[in-house]
DNA sequence: TATCATAAATGATAAATATCATAAATGTGG
DNA sequence: CCACATTTATGATATTTATCATTTATGATA
C-alpha cells in the first residue's frame, strides 16, 4: 500500500520553516529535486531494524511509532511521533543500519531525501549544520526526558502521562480517538496490557475520563496532571 | 576544591583524536587558547540544573555522574561517564540552562571551552560539524539504548548490567573498586537501595562475585551476562 | 450475516519489588 | 580514640505489578 505521490513542494512544507529554514532557496531546491514522497496506509512498516540507512526521512502528515524488537521477541515502543517530531532521525548518523523499526499508526505521508545530500548540505552550510544540531539535540532530550519520567512513575502516573500526551502533544484536544491499542500503550509505557485496561477503567470509574472503545474524553485534566506528577 | 590547572595541551589530548580530529591545527589552537582546565575532587558539583549553559565541557580524566533532581527531591542518575563519553553534551545545544547536574564520582580533570567558539567552528568547518553530529548521535543512542535495556529488565538483570558496565566499560577489569554507593546504583538503575544490596548478596552467595566493601570481583562473567540478557 | 480472530474487560492469584525495622560495619569530625 | 552519622546488611511485611483464566465486545472477512 506504500505508494509514491507528489502533492507538495518543499517551499510550502512545514519542514521548510523548521529543519530546513537555514537552507538557501537553491539548497532547498536540491532537496526538492532529490526527494521522494510516499503515502503509507495505517499499520505499514516504513523501515525495519537492520535496513541500511540511506535516506533521511521526515513525516509530513500522520503518526508513526518507533519500536525495537527485543531478544525475547517482545516489541518495545520508544516513542510515538507526529510531524515535526523529527523522528526518522534517531541513529541515522551513528550507525549504518537502523536500530529501530518505524511503523505508521495512522495514514501518513513521508518524504525521503538521500542522506548523502543532507550530509553535503551540513558540510556546505554552517548555519544549517548548527541549526540541525540544535533540533537533533531537542529531539533526543525529549526522548530521554520522557523515558526517564515514565520509568520513575508507577502505573497510574504512566497512564495519566499517555492520556495527556495524546491530548496535549498529539491532538490538542481533550477528546480524541486513541490511535493505538491498549497493548501498544503497554509496550510504550512498560506495563502489562491488562493493567493498562484496568487503570483506564479505574479512571473512568473515578469520572476522570470517558471511554467508548477507542474514544477518550478527558474530563478532569488537572486531576490527571496531579496523578502524573505525584507518580 | 575546584582548582584551575594547566597540565596538557590540546595537541596530545585524547580529544584531539576524537571530537576534534576534524579541526585544522589552527582551529585546534583557538580551542587551546580559549579553554580552561580544572581539577575537581571526588564528589564535587561541576554544574547544576538551572545554571546557564555557556561552556562546552569535556572530561579529560576521572569519572562523573549526570543526574536530575525530581519534584519529590529524589535524585535520579541518568548515566555515569568516563573520558570520551562526551557527557557534558546532553542538552547544551537545546536549552539555555542545564537540565541535569554533573557531579564528579572520582577525582577528575575537566576542560571548558566557550560554547560560542564551538558553535563558530561548527559553522566554519563542515567536516567538523558532520563529525560532531555523528559523535553526538552515538552518545544519545547509547543513553537511550541503556535506559531502555534497564527499564525492560528486572532487578537481577539490572544489577548484572551495572556490574558488567563497570567491569567492561569503565575499568576494563573483572576486579574493581565500586566508585559509587549502593544508593547511587539504585538511583541509576531504578530500584530500591535495599534490593541493590540484597541482590549483590545473592550474587555473592551464588559465587558469581566476591564483595569486600566497595571491592568487587567478578568470577563468572558469562553467568552475569546470561542474567543480564534473560532480564 | 455468520464466523473467526483479535481486542477489551475483569477477577483471582502469583510474583516481583518496595518499605519498614533493626543491627552491624564503616567512615568522619572533633 | 570516641561519639555520631552514614552505609551496608538482612528479615519481615506490605504494596505494586504481572500472569493466568475467563468472558464480552469489536472488527474483519467470506
Amino acid at each position: 500500500m506504500k505508494e509514491e505521490i507528489r502533492q507538495t513542494s518543499c517551499e510550502n512544507c512545514v519542514y521548510r520553516s523548521w529543519a530546513f529554514e537555514k537552507l538557501t532557496n537553491e539548497q532547498l531546491k536540491e532537496i526538492d529535486n532529490s526527494r521522494k514522497e510516499y503515502f503509507y496506509g495505517k499499520g505499514e512498516v516504513v523501515y525495519r531494524e537492520g535496513d541500511k540507512v540511506e535516506k533521511f526521512l521526515y513525516l509530513q502528515k500522520g503518526l508513526v511509532k518507533l519500536l525495537k524488537t527485543e531478544k525475547n521477541e517482545k516489541e518495545h515502543i520508544i516513542s510515538i511521533a507526529k510531524p515535526l517530531d523529527f523522528i526518522g532521525l534517531l541513529s541515522i548518523f551513528s550507525t549504518q543500519q537502523y536500530i529501530y523499526t518505524i511503523t505508521t499508526v495512522e495514514d501518513s505521508i513521508i518524504c525521503e531525501v538521500d542522506l548523502s545530500l543532507i550530509k553535503k548540505l551540513i558540510k556546505e552550510n554552517g548555519d544549517f549544520a548548527l541549526d540541525f544540531i540544535e533540533k537533533m539535540s531537542k529531539v533526543f532530550d525529549d526522548v530521554i526526558h520522557t523515558r526517564l519520567s515514565i520509568s520513575t512513575k508507577q502505573l497510574r502516573g504512566r497512564i495519566a502521562y499517555i492520556l495527556l500526551f495524546f491530548a496535549e502533544h498529539i491532538y490538542g484536544h481533550n477528546e480524541y480517538e486513541l490511535p493505538v491499542s491498549r497493548k501498544e500503550i503497554a509496550q510504550l509505557i512498560d506495563m502489562s496490557t491488562e493493567n493498562v485496561i484496568r487503570i483506564l477503567s479505574e479512571f473512568r470509574k473515578d469520572n476522570i475520563i470517558t471511554i467508548e472503545g477507542k474514544n477518550i474524553t478527558i474530563h478532569d485534566t488537572e486531576r490527571l496532571r496531579r496523578i502524573y506528577e505525584l507518580g
